[in-house]
DNA sequence: ATGGCCGGCGCAGCCGGA
């Protein structure tokens, strides 16, 4: 079973390049964001008619994610825990029924966090306190999940080209990295390092010829629960989107999950 | 890693992103 994230930045301007990959790649569940698109306007015939079930958490003009499934949401959460004074839409939660059981996949947008000294640096260490929690809660139940998406987090110096520069940034700060460490402490697979050592990236940013000087950094991440490691065959990353035409800043990334049986 | 981009909104030029 092949589940991906990817930030495609904006579902309009990204339709034909999304639908290209999905075609190329054939995943059983997709989890997009920053699909920039209220659920009213998100194109969801397109992407139907490659067989997916389309559940979206989307707001006007920024944010917003979406979770695709060729097989049927048992069970759909928007927003995690606690959320419900904040009005940026960055977390969709499904449970997802598969022939040999259920698999639980969140389709996350941890915010940025810059400018540091702005209040957007300690919003985004306290959306990572209340996916810390709401993770704890979902690991008593001893049951596959994965909580995929854009993290914004640098985790570590390889994760990065020139880590230097990232020095002082939100995401690379002494606390974010902190508590992206202290998430996967709990008990949570970080799929790509699990199967792979050596320097990978997930995003190049528009800027500079950055993709073409491979000055890219690794934050887009897939955490995986004990349930899921256990079933984890292998984890890549489809550098080759970012070289296509109109491309989203970041890739794809996507998991292997042996769930026969 | 920015001087050099991009998307959304809405029709100019700003805001947000990483």
């Amino acid at each position: 079973m092949k589940i991906a994230t990817w930030n495609i930045n904006g579902v309009k301007a990204r339709i034909d390049t999304a639908l290209a990959w999905l075609k190329e790649a054939e995943p059983d569940v997709a989890c997009l964001q920053e699909i920039k698109s209220v659920d009213e306007n998100f194109p969801r015939e397109a992407f139907e008619k490659l067989g997916y079930n389309i559940e979206t958490h989307g707001q006007k003009g920024f944010n917003g994610v979406a979770l695709l499934s060729r097989h049927p949401f048992d069970e759909v959460t928007a927003r995690l825990p606690n959320d419900e004074e904040d009005e940026q839409t960055r977390y969709l939660e499904g449970v997802i029924s598969v022939p040999s059981g259920v698999i639980r996949v969140a389709s996350l947008y941890l915010p940025n966090g810059n400018p540091v000294d702005s209040p957007k640096f300690p919003y985004k260490l306290g959306w990572m306190e209340r996916l810390e929690r709401h993770a704890r809660k979902l690991l008593q139940e001893e049951e596959p999940f994965v909580l995929a998406g854009d993290y914004n987090v640098i985790p570590e110096p390889e994760d990065a080209r020139h880590p230097e520069i990232w020095e002082g940034d939100a995401l690379y700060r002494p606390e974010t990295r902190r508590a992206f460490r202290s998430l996967k402490n709990l008990g949570l697979t970080d799929a790509l390092r699990a199967c792979h050592a050596d320097e990978r990236f997930t995003f190049w940013d528009y800027q500079a010829g950055a993709w073409q000087k491979n000055i890219g950094i690794r934050i887009d991440h897939l955490l995986l629960s004990p349930q899921a490691a256990g079933r984890l065959r292998g984890c890549e990353i489809d550098a080759h989107v970012r070289g296509w035409e109109k491309p989203s800043d970041h890739v794809p990334i996507w998991i292997d999950l042996d769930m026969e049986a």
